[in-house]
DNA sequence: GAGATTATGTCAGCAGCTGACATTTGACAA
DNA sequence: TTGTCAAATGTCAGCTGCTGACATAATCTC
C-alpha cells in the first residue's frame, strides 16, 4: 500500500542516458540516506537532509522512495529479486532443501556484487545495525520478510507439486531455512571485520546442523 | 523505542477516581479508534477524529498512546500480559507443550472478558481484519510478536532449566506453537459469525497436529 | 480548605508526505 | 537542426502525525 515505489524501476543497465541518469541519482539516494542513517540514526535523519546530499528537491526523494524506510530498506529489493530467480533456476532433480541452500550460496557472490555496485559492503552492515535496532525499521523488514518466505514456499510447492494450502512441509522448511539465514546475517552484521566469505560458512554450518530434521522424501512415488 | 505509553498504565482495577477516570478515557479512546478505524480505514482516520469522538484534546489522546498505531494494537498488549501471567502460573510438571497449550486454553475466557470490558468482541474481530490488511499495523504486530515469542522462549527455557542461547528446542517449540496460534485466529478472524469457542477448538485441534512432532524428553535424567 | 500532584487544554512548530502545476531535460522524427 | 512529445524535476501550498512548553483545571493529601 505505502510499499510501491513511485517510480517505475528502471532497468538496471539501462540504455537510454536518461534512463542511466535516473539508476543514478536512484543509487545517489540510497547511499547518501545510508551514509546518514549509519551516521545519525534513523530517526535523527530528515529527508530534507537526504536531498540536500544528493543536490536534489524533496519533492524528488518521494518520487523515487515512498516513505523515508524504503531508502533505508532499497537493497533488500535487489537481494529478494536475484534470490527469487536464482531458486526458480535450481534444478528440479534437487531435493527442496538442497535447492534452497544452492540458491542462497550460489547468488551471494552475485548480491554482494550488486550490494557493491550501490554501496561499499561495509557500509552496507552498518546499515544493518541499523535497521534491527530502529523498531519501525525493524518491523517493515519483518513483514516484508515474510512476504518473502510467502513467495519462496510457493515457489518450493509449484517444483514439488504440491498443494501450499494442504501441505504444511514447504511452509515449515522455508520458515527453517529463513531463520538460518536470519540467525547468520545476525551473526554476520555483528562481527565488525567479517568479510563476505564468514557469512556463507556460517549459513552452511547452521543449515546442516538442521539437514536431518528437514530431510525426506516429498514428492509422492507415482509423480 | 516509540512503544512506550506516554502515560504509566493505571491499574486495571484502580481505586481513587482519578485512575479509575483515566481508565475511562483510555478505554473511551481505543473504543472510539477502533470503530472509526474499522469502518474508515486505519489510514484515513484521523487522530484528531478519534479525539473528537471522545472529546479530549489531540494531545491528550498523544499522552494515553505515543502513537496512532498504539491505539489500534491497544489491546494486544492486555492479551500478552494475561497470557503470560497464565504461563508463569503452569505447574512445573507439565511439558513445555503442555505447559503452552493450557495456558492458551485457560486464560482464553479471562481475555476474552477483559477484551468484552473495552469493546464488543464483534469490533476486535473486525480490527483483527484491518491489522490484517493494514500494512502498517501489521509490521509492528509481527514485531511485537516476535518480542512475545522471545519471552515466552525465555520462559520455557527457564521452568526446563535450559540455555535459551544454546539449546534451540525452546525456541522452536514457541515457534510452532505461534504458527498454530496464528493461523488458528487467523482463520478465526476471517469467518464473520464465529463465536470465541469455535477459535479453542481450532486451536487445539491444529495443535495436536503437530504434537507427535514437537514430543519428548527435555530435561536431563539428573535433573 | 490550602497546597502539592497530576491530567488536560492550548499553541507553536517540525517532519513526513501529497497533489497540482510550471519548468526543464532527454528522446525521437522531420 | 529544430520542433514536438514525454518524462523528470522543482516549487509551493497544505494536511497529518507528533512534540515541547506553558497555563489551567481537576484530584489527592493533609
Amino acid at each position: 500500500m505505502t510499499d510501491t515505489v513511485a517510480t517505475a524501476q528502471p532497468a538496471p543497465g539501462a540504455s537510454g542516458l536518461r534512463a542511466r541518469k535516473k539508476q543514478r541519482t536512484r543509487d545517489a539516494l540510497t547511499r547518501a540516506a545510508m551514509e546518514l542513517f549509519t551516521t545519525q540514526g534513523f530517526e535523527h535523519t530528515t529527508v530534507d537532509e537526504i536531498a540536500d546530499a544528493v543536490e536534489v528537491s524533496q519533492r524528488t526523494f518521494f518520487r523515487y522512495f515512498s516513505n523515508k524506510e524504503q531508502a533505508a530498506l532499497a537493497l533488500e529489493d535487489l537481494i529478494e529479486e536475484r534470490f527469487m530467480a536464482s531458486l526458480r533456476e535450481r534444478p528440479a532433480t534437487e531435493t527442496p532443501l538442497e535447492a534452497l541452500r544452492q540458491a542462497v550460496l550460489g547468488t551471494w557472490d552475485d548480491i554482494s556484487a550488486a550490494i557493491h555496485e550501490v554501496v561499499p559492503i561495509e557500509l552496507y552492515m552498518r546499515m544493518y545495525q541499523v535497521i534491527e535496532s530502529t523498531p519501525a525499521l525493524l518491523s517493515t523488514r519483518m513483514r516484508r520478510q515474510s512476504e518473502m518466505e510467502q513467495r519462496i514456499t510457493a515457489e518450493i510447492a509449484r517444483r514439488e507439486g504440491l498443494d501450499p494450502v494442504t501441505d504444511l512441509r514447504p511452509r515449515v522448511l522455508v520458515a527453517a531455512v529463513g531463520g538460518v539465514i536470519q540467525a547468520a546475517s545476525g551473526h554476520w552484521g555483528q562481527c565488525e571485520d567479517d568479510s563476505v566469505e564468514q557469512m556463507r560458512r556460517s549459513f552452511d554450518e547452521h543449515l546442516t546442523t538442521l539437514t536431518p530434521a528437514l530431510t525426506g522424501q516429498w514428492r509422492t512415488p507415482g509423480a
